[in-house]
DNA sequence: AAATACTATTTCGTATAGTATTTTGACGAC
DNA sequence: GTCGTCAAAATACTATACGAAATAGTATTT
């Protein structure tokens, strides 16, 4: 009898070695096992991943298009630095133009697909909420950049949701709060702007506020207020800039 | 006596293999040397374009990233194909999110330098309007590749930049257009849609009609007319559209 | 005709070697 | 001590060859 399915353990592998170094290359900046701005080694990571040149160049040519890599003729690879507050300004600029209109569309077009998947995401914010401070953060990034990333696919429009995915923005945001973050353990805490994002970002209740606003917005999409969900996420987004910002711009010098 | 200044022909090099051999394999997609949807085999491009594997890697994994290339795990890479309507519209609705406020932008920053290069774009569209209709077609394109980069240059914000230039709109453009034109030479000219791009796009006054609209937008950004300037160029872009989408709707059945 | 087996081709990754360029660090002149 | 020069070491870049593993195509069997 001809067997249809493949065994679970044995199937073909759906992503190559390139791939998954990739990944990691991508998880080792976010969590500043490579540091902003250091410089990227192709031998020693070859070295540390324990896989040859090959793989390494291909995940370094991508994350350069990605913007998390620089490549300078010559001189090799190196993380890019920390957002500046321009670029920081620059990117949620750029989502106030293209993220209130995804929601818009979002309700147009919402379906009981895009709702149970709404309602995930929410549920698996409210869970986060349950952890220790240290994960919180973390998982509150992911969280948020599931459920905007949710949105733009819900809104169907390819251009929108990968222009999105590109700007890679919970990235960024969690290397600064991880560079807050260090600051904080490394130097005594005297400085200003570390405490700012500290509490700005972590202490003052943005998880509980982050999940409001992202329930306003749920709510908008799921009931097809198009106009509201809108202007909800218009000023989701914005709070996000009011609070960030002076600290970012801080952080910056 | 020390020399500090390089004979200008001996300096270092300032691109590696890798940069060039992107440029090569991306003018061969934008050219239909290489068609879409075609299987990209590394061997044979090395051998074409007289270099090793590895820089040939490196281009297409920075070309997949761009989305001009599909990778496909263990089956190799291929061009991707060309725009469907669906694509089309979706692109053109992300430029009217990002460009008019482009312009606005730009109204209210504009300075010398940025008025020198609005004019010195603009002279250029004018001269090609003498070339002959075959080259016209290419020069406009790339004229208004240029002008619309510019302007969000100009605009000063880095995310809108880049993500516009992602899109290579004005590539996947020239892509459809090639695709019309050699189903004009190899078919018989029997095909309504061929005729609808060709006309549409090419004889009907096209290069006349971008030159107005861009002049308007040109004016509105250099006088400072901010809101002037983003209806010019949410006009613009919509005129564009309603163009070319009927006929691209044809193209791709 | 459908399923299977076999072969050929291609992709993917490794290893290694050689060249070109940058970086480092020592040395000497001012 | 600072600056510049030069050689040595480290690194980046490219070329090439090889092998394992998967896919694709062909032939054979049922």
């Amino acid at each position: 009898m001809p067997r249809k399915v493949q065994p679970v353990a044995a199937g073909p592998r759906r992503s190559v070695l390139s791939d998954e170094t990739y990944d990691m290359v991508k998880a080792m900046i976010l969590t500043h096992e490579i540091a902003p701005g250091a410089k990227v080694n192709i031998d020693a990571l070859a070295l540390k991943l324990g896989v040859s040149q090959t793989p390494i160049r291909e995940a370094l040519a991508r994350l350069e298009s990605d913007g998390l890599i620089a490549k300078e003729a010559l001189k090799g690879y190196s993380t890019t630095k920390l957002l500046t507050v321009k670029q920081f300004n620059d990117l949620f600029q750029f989502r106030l133009l293209i993220e209130p209109w995804a929601a818009e569309q979002s309700a147009k077009k919402i379906d009981a697909v895009g709702i149970a998947a709404l309602d995930a995401e929410m549920q698996s914010a409210k869970t986060a909420l349950k952890l220790s401070e240290s994960e919180q953060v973390q998982a509150f990034i992911e969280h948020d950049a599931r459920f905007h990333s949710l949105i733009t696919r819900i809104s169907g429009n390819e251009s929108v949701t990968e222009s999105f995915e590109r700007t890679h923005c919970h990235l960024h945001l969690f290397r600064l709060f991880l560079a807050a973050q260090s600051h904080l353990i490394d130097d005594q805490p005297k400085d200003k702007f570390v405490e700012d994002l500290f509490y700005r970002y972590y202490q003052t209740g943005s998880g509980q506020l982050t999940i409001k606003e992202h329930e306003a917005i749920r709510s908008a999409i799921c009931t097809g207020d198009d106009k509201g969900a809108k202007t909800a996420m218009q000023r989701h987004i914005q709070s996000s800039l009011d609070r960030f910002s002076p600290a970012a711009k801080e952080l910056n010098k």
